[in-house]
DNA sequence: ATGGTCGTAAGACGA
């Protein structure tokens, strides 16, 4: 059972990008984030056309996640419960049912949060107090769960090629990383980090000021494993040949092969 | 210290 996650920074532009990784790699369930489409104008057909089911959850212009998979979902939640106020899509999830029993992964879009001190840090800050008290009640389950995306937190010092430069960015703030630690806390494993403790492992290159070029990157995009799915965990990689191919994201896939 | 590059969708805005 292969799971990936990636923000594919707007889905008409990387609608090629995207079928040939599909076919390339073949995921079970693929998760991406920042399709920056509504769900009436997200390309499905193409997608659907290589095997795949698709459950989006969009918005116009920007933001917007998606969730593609084998299997048709058992159900899909639209939306992170906790404030009913909140008009932005950042949050799919489905439940499958599988030989091994029930699976449930999540697409995340977790906010940016710049400037610091705006109402957008705030709001990421908020989003990321929703999430911990939703996974909170997902880990009551026991079940295999993968809350997978785009986490915009740098965890480590060694996740970051320049840290200097990141030290006032809402991704490196002792606020967002200790947010981050607290979820991870409840129960979660970060699943690269359990077979792979190396520096520069990055998913991010900014497109600014040949970043990609002198390896000037980032560590945002995680999955979080429950126990249920780290005692099953095989393999984890990053695709990062990825961001070298025509009109790139400028994230990369992350993956999780998961046995049972 | 500043500006640098993208995507969406048709002018800023977000990142």
């Amino acid at each position: 059972m292969l799971i990936a996650s990636w923000n594919i920074n707007g889905i008409k532009a990387r609608i090629d990008g995207l079928t040939a990784w599909l076919q390339e790699r073949n995921p079970d369930i693929a998760c991406l984030q920042e399709i920056k489409s509504q769900d009436e104008t997200f390309p499905k057909k193409v997608i659907e056309d290589l095997g795949y089911h698709v459950e989006t959850h969009g918005q116009k212009g920007f933001n917007g996640v998606a969730l593609l998979s084998k299997e048709k979902p058992e159900s899909v939640r639209r939306g992170l419960p906790g404030d009913e106020s909140d008009e932005q899509a950042r949050y799919i999830e489905g439940l499958w049912q599988t030989d091994s029993g029930p699976l449930r992964v999540a697409s995340i879009y977790l906010p940016n949060g710049n400037p610091l001190g705006t109402a957008k840090f705030e709001y990421k800050l908020a989003w990321m107090d929703r999430l911990e008290r939703h996974a909170e009640a997902l880990l009551a389950h026991e079940e295999r769960l993968i809350l997978a995306g785009d986490y915009n937190v740098i965890p480590q010092p060694k996740d970051v090629h320049d840290p200097a430069a990141w030290l006032n960015d809402a991704l490196f703030q002792p606020e967002s990383r200790g947010n981050l630690r607290r979820l991870v806390h409840l129960g979660f494993a970060d699943a690269l980090r359990m077979t792979d403790d190396r520096a520069e492992l990055y998913t991010f290159w900014d497109y600014q000021a040949g970043a990609w070029q002198k390896n000037n990157g980032i560590r945002i995009d995680h999955l979080l494993l429950s126990p249920e799915a780290q005692i099953v965990l095989r393999s984890v990689g990053i695709d990062k040949q990825v961001r070298s191919w025509e009109k790139p994201s400028d994230h990369v896939p992350i993956l999780a092969e998961l046995g049972g």
